[in-house]
DNA sequence: TTTTATTGATTGATGAGTCAATCAAAAATA
DNA sequence: TATTTTTGATTGACTCATCAATCAATAAAA
């Protein structure tokens, strides 16, 4: 069995494994043992690659969030003018896969954990401060300065309860009805901030 | 010591205690032993009472809408106007006590076991339940009845994000600020709606 | 042979839940 | 009223299970 240069590959395999058992169960309460069964090795191996469950834990929110972040940029070189840029913020952040409700189990069961891990937290502040800085940069040129810190502020709210609504699952609402949403109100208010006047229809 | 009639006084002193210990520790595993401490008694008290961690889990959730509910109610009936409710609404969801970090904290602990516990799930959905129909009520008599829908939606996901979004505790938005984010969401759909045209300044 | 990969077995800590025993108020009885 | 019985309140001590972390041993490359 041992294969030379298997780090990288068990590492990721782990990785990927803790987020799908921490979606799966909702909560960062998973074991080793599941973690390491799911990536097909001993839990022995995990302490090996990771040190601690908390490093390992802090590896799977990173990684999460690096292919949020490439997800951005992806979409954000796709568009051109600043209102594209920022529609496509919006359908990233609700893409299907971030929707899923194992995706949204696992955010949620990182926000509680936030409010223990110092870490966990910087982390999560990391992803909150880049939504809330390219929606600034697609606004800004849409509105005054001032509309634009509002509307990124209600966008980004926005965003995030729709998220945590999903969780319930109850009376869920679709992919296309949440960006329906969020575009109607930064649509409302770009248009009320225009110049102090309302178009006419 | 025994006194008789200890019982509602010792679980209320329990699940208050479970709500703090909760809201400081920022997670539902906590010890019995903790809660127990808090409220001064044993932990086989605590067993003695509610049977199990997870029933008095429940009983600290139930307390907590309670609570809520109790506080939605006395704020509708002092406005008079729908309007006036539903700023009534909006301002109760934001409450001091609702935006203490350890509140936020519990309520993201419990959104967090709701992805395990049906019973969770349960309350949460009531709670959510609720705020929807609370505001569609004001809404409705303000709006089209799909206008109302949509707004109603959407104001109830911007409170919730505006909570979430809290308990990261960077670049805190004030109560203040949350509330007034909120009103303007519902100010600029109501006028949009508003019979397909825009009124002028 | 040295290094890397891997695991089974073990340990130590923690925490939920149980239980038998104690204590004191209240109720019943003398 | 005084004494006994009953019952609710309460806990210390214990059990049992779980889990993170460790380690010594094995196997296969290099």
């Amino acid at each position: 069995m041992p294969k030379i240069g298997m780090e990288p590959v068990r590492r990721k395999a782990l990785v990927d494994a803790a987020l799908r058992v921490i979606g799966d169960q909702g909560t960062l309460s998973v074991t080793m043992s599941d973690i390491a069964r799911t990536a097909g090795v001993s839990p022995a191996l995990a302490h090996h690659y990771f040190g601690s469950k908390d490093q390992l834990l802090i590896a799977t929110i990173r990684s999460l969030l690096a292919q949020l972040r490439d997800d951005a940029v992806a979409a954000l070189q796709a568009a051109k003018t600043p209102r594209e840029r920022l529609s496509a913020l919006i359908r990233v952040s609700f893409r299907a896969e971030q929707f899923a409700p194992e995706t949204i189990a696992a955010w949620l069961a990182f926000y509680s954990e936030a409010q223990r891990s110092e870490d966990v937290r910087r982390l999560l502040v990391i992803y909150a401060r880049r939504l809330r800085s390219n929606l600034l940069a697609s606004l800004r040129p849409l509105s005054t300065a001032d509309d634009a810190e509002r509307i990124a502020e209600g966008a980004a709210a926005m965003i995030d309860g729709l998220y945590i609504r999903q969780s319930l699952k109850s009376a869920p609402i679709s992919i296309e009805a949440s960006i329906a949403l969020t575009e109607d109100y930064v649509n409302a208010h770009l248009r009320v901030g225009d110049g102090e006047s309302y178009p006419s229809p």
